[in-house]
DNA sequence: TAGCATAGTAAATTAACTTTACTATGAGAG
DNA sequence: CTCTCATAGTAAAGTTAATTTACTATGCTA
């Protein structure tokens, strides 16, 4: 088995219980895209071309998910202090909750992992991704 | 950090990197969605229905990618000896070749990551991801 | 053999992303 | 100072990809 679908896998599975818990806990709204910006580390406090960078879409489809979330009540674009032309995304407390729950389902998710793998194994692993995370393979 | 951004950014990485290297080696018609069809372990064998639910897809939308394919050369789809109805994939020798560039640029990255960890860590890291995989975690 | 479930397909619709195009801001050259 | 050019953000149009709806053909079983 190849690293690509060792990896692949549980990150489809994680990404599609998220919206599944997410929608079940009243963010009826939020689909598969929105995921793009909400994931970590969230869009409070970016502005949305970053956004777009991280996400690897464009600065457009970033902008039209943008304002699928503002519409729906998760987010505001306002107006940065000291600049003209750049935005700032602040979760709205809508925003905040989702993130929250998030943060609650990934957090279920390690503990199930934990348990399955046992706590020493399970911390390796994430010790090995996050060497993998830091170094330039990634990029 | 949690275990979902640590599988996720490396697992894009992977995904991203297969469509650059499979559009440069000449396969220039294969898109991010095609991925869905030619990832491990590939449709060669299998039956439209069952690689819709391997991919998570709905049957029609494999259906759509599957015509696609075929229009371009890497599949056929024919039909199931002793079954009216069945149908099977099979790789031309185009889909063929191209199954074999994504298996070697993963043994590539599978290189790289392995000079960065390390064989032992990497080794490990393979084998935790296959724990996870074979477990009931990631279903 | 009638009724029903399943496999596969196709058309229509909806969703999501890219391409193209534009405005406004800011930075630097002259 | 002001002209030019690069950058941030946005929007509309067009394209691509997905779902929803609907259908045919096959095979099972009551």
């Amino acid at each position: 088995m190849l690293i690509g679908a060792l990896l692949r896998v549980p990150a489809r599975a994680i990404h599609r219980r998220l919206i599944r818990e997410l929608n079940a806990a009243g963010f009826e709204e939020l689909r598969l895209p929105h995921m793009a910006v909400l994931e970590f580390p969230g869009p409070d406090g970016a502005r949305p071309g970053v956004l777009a960078e991280r996400a690897g879409i464009s600065k457009q489809a970033m902008n039209q998910l943008l304002r699928s979330l503002e519409e729906h009540g998760y987010i505001a674009r306002s107006a940065a202090p000291n600049s003209g032309r750049a935005r700032i995304i602040r979760f709205t407390s809508r925003g905040h909750a989702a993130y929250s729950k998030i943060q609650e389902v990934l957090r279920e998710i390690e503990r199930e992992w934990s348990a399955e793998l046992g706590p020493k194994r399970f911390a390796q692993l994430k010790e090995l991704l996050r060497v993998v995370w830091e170094s330039p393979l990634t990029r």
